[in-house]
DNA sequence: TGTACATCAGTGAACGCGCGTTCACTGATGTAC
DNA sequence: TGTACATCAGTGAACGCGCGTTCACTGATGTAC
């Protein structure tokens, strides 16, 4: 029974929400296409009318993701003066409802290591997802410089590293602990950073000089 | 045809490393049971003779991976002087051979993603594994007190962060700038730390009294 | 030390199951006239 | 505007495949006497 074109582009829209949410949820591997068609009260068969395989849903269901959780990050700071911005972002990615809820969170941290052992289309997809979460890095600790970026990297990684220990391990205690560990380390070394105008602040540390040769 | 005590030892032994070392390069689920025997030369059935089903061996496999990159730690860095364990630990965890070799790397970074749907024996057996890489880091990155302690979980994850990251991406660039800037960052963080002791950091860091209320 | 027998590591086929993908078909939608 | 026909979104069954697990069997090892 064929659809209107505003039903048929709907239900597209619709496949790749579900899937973006339950990949994230269950894991890439064990949400299968009969799964996220099911959301939708649809059967299996239809699904290659809308994609070519599983990994054009899957790498679609990451952008999908990206954009929603960084349309949620610009929506939660939204007003904040950028002095709060990095307090606000790193209560909110640092959270247990975060780590509690990762249809609804960040995709590089729910699916970096699905992604690790995914196709080229996958892998590019994660890759954009992970550079709009580097952006959401740089608006938050801004600055400008090699040392700069690098501290964004920096803590870019640490978050993302948080998140997954935190949903992995099996004991409440530790994954709190990281969290809040991770959320600390990056709000002081932001403090001080923003304490003492860069240049001084390369002056004085021995090691950015040592590693610059 | 059955086998003397110590050959059948010997065997068990043997698939749980090959199973730690599958598991670590491709991902647990992208391996089966008869990949793993199959390493040995053996048939799938007598692999239900060494172990009650797969999970067991999940969670034995990451017992023997964190134990196997525990003894590489030590053995690499034997020797080092306390103040240069942190960079030789930084140095090899966050190596392009770390992240293009995970099956002989750190159990916790290759299977943090998988591990987060795992059964119960699995997700224990990763927290053994993620204490045993923290203890490193409490002995490449010493100092008593709460914030000392915050600062290594805030480095165990963000090195994990950036492995799984630099490993997930596509892009070699991005890659080796996570790697990098985690490393400097540690790095940094740690020099100013043993360049000023304790008491007096907590009295200058404004971050850490206002924390502390 | 020798013998009879129980044990059990490993074989190889089978089990039921769920997967991604294909396909003939249906019938409402879109289009050409 | 009306009609005839092509298109194609969705169905539901089937395809081949690989998975974890089970099981009857084999024959060397371990053990009891």
């Amino acid at each position: 029974m064929r659809r209107s074109r505003e039903d048929t582009a709907a239900t597209r829209q619709a496949i790749v929400k579900d899937a973006s949410r339950l990949f994230r949820a269950r894991g890439i591997d064990a949400v299968s296409v009969a799964d996220v068609m099911g959301e939708q009260g649809l059967t299996v068969g239809g699904f290659y009318r809308h994609f070519a395989d599983k990994e054009q849903l899957v790498a679609e269901a990451i952008a999908a993701a990206s954009e929603q959780s960084s349309d949620g990050h610009a929506a939660a700071t939204k007003g904040y003066a950028p002095g709060k911005l990095a307090a606000r972002m790193l209560e909110r990615y640092l959270s247990k409802e975060h780590c509690e809820h990762p249809e609804a969170g960040c995709p590089v941290a729910a699916l970096c290591s699905d992604v690790a052992h995914g196709g080229p289309a996958v892998r590019a997809s994660f890759t954009r997802a992970l550079r709009r979460l580097l952006q959401m890095a740089d608006e938050a600790l801004p600055g400008d410089g090699a040392r700069a970026r690098e501290r964004r990297l920096h803590a870019a990684a640490a978050m993302v590293g948080a998140v997954v220990l935190a949903r992995a391990t099996d004991d409440p205690a530790l994954a709190d602990a990281l969290l809040r560990s991770v959320r600390r380390g990056i709000e002081q070394a932001s403090e001080r950073e923003s304490a003492s105008p860069p240049r001084r602040a390369r002056a004085t540390s021995s090691a950015a000089a040592r590693r610059r040769r």
